[in-house]
DNA sequence: ATGGCATATCCTATATGA
């Protein structure tokens, strides 16, 4: 199973890139973020043409999560965080794809800080500390991913001078983020490629992309049962490499799950060769 | 300290992103 996470900048923009992506790379499963538009507008005919079924949360202009299944409808679980009520950003769903759950989030940018927006992203990341640590141990595979606007350490960006002001970089939301691994969650990226540099943001500016000037910002967490199954890793930058991209390209995991005892599997028991593929080098 | 670019909406401007 290829579970992808995917922040599209705008799905009615990107949604050309979305299929083009779906087509050729064909994920099982596939988490976006900022959809930036209403339930109604979410484009799930185009989606549902395209072989996939999809649960998804809009909001107006900002956020909006959504997750994608090929051949199969997600089965919902939740639709937001816990912990707070009052919160109304569209940021968390969480599903059941084929016996494996599925949370996918898009936490807080929390610039600029000090401020009330950096509270919020820390706030947040204290609810999905909590929240996350009643999933980690469960007897069933768990997928923790998204955007998680943290670079977790200054070998995930190109470099960290022009950024140490940036809420990504902040030694709180590091702390946060090292907290959350703390309770037993593998970052699939890192686990596979301890030492290369893997990014999965380039900013518009001053040609990042061209110079892969990147962050690491997007990352899929395993729980504890998952993690031993974990086959593969990789971020489709070709993706980023298309005229008027979203600034993050799609990244991914490839998992060999074994078949649950009582859900009906797919394609009759042929296996796939696990792709691991390199991600982008730096020096690429 | 600012702006560079992109997307969205209350669109000859403004908010947000990271």
């Amino acid at each position: 199973m290829k579970v992808a996470t995917f922040n599209v900048n705008g799905i009615k923009s990107r949604l050309p890139h979305l299929l083009e992506w779906l087509a050729k790379e064909q994920p099982d499963v596939a988490c976006l973020q900022e959809l930036k538009a209403l339930d109604e507008g979410f484009p799930a005919h185009e989606i549902e043409q395209a072989g996939y079924s999809g649960l998804w949360r809009g909001q107006r202009s900002w956020n909006g999560v959504a997750i994608l299944a090929r051949g199969m409808k997600p089965v919902e679980i939740r639709r937001e965080l816990p912990g707070d009520p009052s919160d109304d950003h569209s940021r968390y769903i969480e599903a059941a794809v084929d016996g494996v759950v599925i949370a996918c989030l898009y936490l807080p940018n929390g610039n600029p800080q000090p401020g009330p927006k950096f509270d919020y992203k820390l706030a947040w990341f204290e609810r999905l500390i909590e929240h996350a640590a009643t999933l980690v141990d469960v007897p069933h595979p768990v997928v923790l991913c998204g955007d998680f606007n943290v670079v977790p350490t200054d070998q995930d960006i190109y470099n960290p001078r022009s950024w140490l002001k940036d809420a990504l970089l902040q030694p709180g939301s590091r702390a946060c983020w090292q907290r959350l691994l703390a309770q037993g969650w593998t970052d699939a990226i890192r686990h596979l490629y301890p030492e290369a540099p893997v990014y999965t943001f380039w900013d518009y500016f001053r040609k990042h992309w061209e110079r892969n000037a990147g962050l690491r910002i997007d990352h899929l967490l395993l729980n504890r049962h998952l993690a031993p199954w974990l086959v593969g890793a990789g971020v489709d930058t070709w993706v980023r490499a298309l005229p008027k991209a979203s600034d993050h390209a799609p990244t991914w995991v490839e998992l060999k799950v074994p078949a649950a005892p009582r859900a009906a599997r797919r394609s009759g028991g042929t296996t796939r060769a696990p792709a691991r593929r390199a991600p982008r080098s730096a020096s690429g």
